[in-house]
DNA sequence: ATTTTTGAACTGACTGGTCAGTACAGAAAC
DNA sequence: GTTTCTGTACTGACCAGTCAGTTCAAAAAT
């Protein structure tokens, strides 16, 4: 009863050949959006013929979504892993929040172009892969909001706090303070703009000390 | 001594061919992306003839370049003005920075399409105008981190913050809570979402009350 | 053990359509 | 009379998707 390891309805050598493909596409479409990045250049940087990109996915627009679902799944889990970790050693609310912008800082630094990519295409309408966007989308931020109403309801957090747009402001945060942290000053280590980020999550700018 | 308000070469009527073909440009591009809009639905959109778009900039891409010298032009202007208002009224920096959020918000709840491009394009690299882009953030991002900078001084802000990081970090949580506020529950008042920014800038987030 | 067959995986030349940019004569606007 | 715009037609490059053919490892037959 021998069994491929990930997808069930894929060899081992395809499943290789996907993963070849995903990662040739997901640094040309940060690079270049998707409309300018060919099929020949994915299947040229990957090492495979065009016929290849056409023998494992049914589009070019198909490729992308399942590359989106296997990016956005990775963050979840490891968002997830982060809230679930701190509850475990007995931390708060506010830890676990430390923790999982830790964790995104983590997965942006290893996975800078997707985020790059997923961050240009989230909020553009009218396209092919909009619903899949959202739901991925929901995904994520859900367990940012569920830290933020645990926390509300055990009273570690103000009652008058907005969580959905508070989640979403604070995903924004990570984001565009980790996409400038690799654009602009890619020497700094992860430590030192966690310790900027926490100082600015928990109020400690305002105020001297 | 009569002077065109604009830009000192053109005519009237140039002008205002001009503006047309921004506002075409600007929501096709921030729907579709830059690749995926074509020429002829700018033109069609704008209600000109696609010899009107070439005879009044030389490319597809200079029409674009100059889009976002002239949207982020409009936000830098409202930044600094907040800033400065609230110098004029005797107030702290924290209440600046307040008031830049707001100028912020009133920003992308005018130009929505602007901004949503400007997300989209702002990290890419390897693009035609990518030296533009730089220039055109780092005027926006100054006046934020002017700010910062002059509340360390005079001791409204602790020392340690690492000013381009925070002020990377504000503008993401302002951008990105913005867009979300307009994609997904675009009902809310102004109000409502500015003080939702506020209560978490000023730390009223953890601790009850 | 050797040969034959099978089929999933892959190849790359080709096609039909799309699109940026050009050309230009005549019409409007100023 | 000069500037700006229109409308239409055209070109050449580029590109998503197709398909007939190739490869090769493992199964089946001998």
């Amino acid at each position: 009863m021998e069994r491929s390891s990930t997808t069930p309805g894929g060899s081992a050598r395809r499943e290789a050949t996907r993963q070849k493909l995903y990662e040739a596409a997901v640094t040309l479409i940060a690079e270049q959006g998707f409309s300018a990045t060919t099929v020949d250049e994915i299947a040229e940087r990957a090492g495979v013929a065009k016929g290849t990109v056409y023998y494992n996915f049914a589009s070019k627009s198909v490729l992308f979504e399942e590359l989106l679902r296997h990016g956005v799944g990775l963050l979840t889990a490891s968002l997830r892993e982060a809230a679930e970790r701190t509850a475990g050693e007995g931390g708060g609310k506010v830890d676990a929040l430390d923790a999982m912008v830790r964790a995104g800082l983590v997965f942006i630094d290893r996975y800078p172009a997707f985020t790059q990519l997923y961050v240009a295409e989230l909020w553009r309408t009218n396209r092919a892969w909009q619903s899949t966007l959202m739901v991925v989308r929901q995904q994520a931020v859900a367990v940012v909001e569920g830290v933020l109403r645990e926390g509300v309801a055990n009273g570690e957090f103000s009652e008058e706090i907005d969580v959905p747009l508070t989640a979403a402001a604070l995903v924004g945060m990570v984001l565009v303070a980790a996409l400038d942290w690799k654009s602009f000053q890619p020497e700094r280590s992860l430590d030192d703009v966690h310790s900027a980020l926490s100082r600015l999550l928990q109020g400690r700018v305002s105020g001297r000390r």
